[in-house]
DNA sequence: CATAAAGGTTGACGTAACGTGAATGTCAAC
DNA sequence: GTTGACATTCACGTTACGTCAACCTTTATG
């Protein structure tokens, strides 16, 4: 089967000249050009063309999937989490503000009376987060982790006592994870305090605490290596470990 | 308590090029230029910087932000309620996304071996409901809604049984309403198979269920005036008395 | 068969919300 | 007095296309 080029188009619900362009850029070239000058696609394009738009969707820059598709070499499954973690994080942004319409919405129907505490809330935790993603490193390289902290801190919104308390619980849970990890199971006491740790942990850093979100972020942990190595450092094997003594704590949760 | 650029810049957590730029189109003016010809800004810039990032934050582009900041008359409740739309789509969207990204991830560790069907899976439902929204009005006028119903159908990759089958319950729905109404009870028996009805009809076009998403989507319905035009029009309350039979349905649900 | 409509081509400019220089002026501090 | 941080105004670059314009080719129709 071959398609001209606003053949394809409808077929894949974009519009040709999303497809002129991707020829101009080299992601998409059509299989051949006929005599008269006109784009012919065939099958082997249509796929193409559709891992091209499953990694548009997951709002993958186009210069990205150029990359992804033309390296065999590229890590997919580590460009994947990547952008699964941003999703996450996305997603749990739009919660947020949802939310916050909700309120702006139902209790106040019609008037913007959200006091500039509550405005501010919204967005501070995204900013933090950025800011974190873009320039973490860079700042924490330059000024230490201190000033790093204590801005995150100032935009969440936390006390610094608060924030250094969830500092403390971070590194107790570092701390306790090989000691829970030489019971050898997941269950045991030890384990278990150590998800409830985690927990606490968890309650600082997000809006609000459900079993699935717990759960999906213990996956992302194993999932993810720069999580694995963190968590590994004390001990091999540790990322695991703590992913399975969350899934106990999770299901014994009533 | 006056700030100069870049003071106002890293309080609020924008670049001050962005700051100059909301100067130049004039959404943000200092509220004094100094004699070095310096931009000044004071208390009341704040808050309307804050304002500004509060509507950006929810992506509302700068120019409506000008819109609703300049004109005291512009309807800001049914903006809101627009965007809060928008955002609650996206998130089902994200939803969706993310459950795609899971299972390649977990299932598939590492290998993009979706097949085709699942690839296009993900995003028709987000190109049909985003046709649906730029254009849906234009065509239905155009075309009349047989066409737009068929095209959307085969977006949905729905064959065209079900897409009927989903009005039908639909219509249903809007009959049965009435009449459960008229119990004045939302959970009587009338009111249960209404909301029964309702789930039913949102698997149709909702990749999963979940009570909460109902819920939310109940609230939805109450406060937004397209759809308690919609559900008011065979008799008024009808849109609060749907929503709280839908709340105690899902309550009953185990 | 002529002609119109539909669909194809290549430029080339427009968009939104800034990022990123360049060239230059100003202020605070050592 | 100089250095470095911070300010200013151009002005061009960015992304992923949308939208003409000017022109050519294929298909449908009276």
């Amino acid at each position: 089967m071959e398609y001209t080029i606003s053949k394809l188009a409808k077929l894949a619900g974009v519009s040709s000249r999303t497809l002129r362009y991707y020829d101009e850029i080299d992601l998409l070239k059509p299989s051949r050009i006929n005599s008269s000058g006109y784009r012919i696609y065939g099958q082997k394009e249509v796929d193409r063309l559709q891992q091209i738009l499953f990694f548009r969707e997951l709002e993958v820059d186009l210069e990205t999937i150029i990359q992804i598709m033309n390296e065999p070499n590229f890590d997919q499954s580590n460009a994947l989490i990547h952008h699964y973690n941003q999703l996450v994080q996305k997603r749990a942004r739009l919660d947020k503000l949802i939310e916050t319409i909700d309120k702006t919405i139902a209790h106040q129907k019609g008037e913007i009376t959200l006091n500039n505490h509550e405005k501010f809330e919204a967005f501070k935790d995204n900013l933090v987060t950025e800011n974190e993603q873009k320039y973490g490193e860079e700042i924490r390289k330059k000024y230490g982790d201190k000033t790093v902290d204590e801005s995150n801190a100032k935009f969440r919104g936390m006390s610094k006592e608060d924030y250094e308390a969830m500092e403390k619980l971070g590194n107790e849970i570092l701390e306790l994870l090989p000691k829970a990890f030489k019971t050898g199971d997941p269950s045991s006491e030890l384990a278990q305090q150590l998800a409830a740790k985690h927990k606490e942990w968890l309650t600082y850093s997000w809006p609000s605490y459900s079993k699935e979100a717990h759960r999906g972020l213990a996956e992302m942990y194993v999932a993810d290596e720069r999580f694995t190595a963190y968590y590994d450092k004390g001990i091999e094997g540790g990322t695991e470990f703590l992913k399975d003594a969350i899934f106990v704590y999770v299901d014994k949760q009533n």
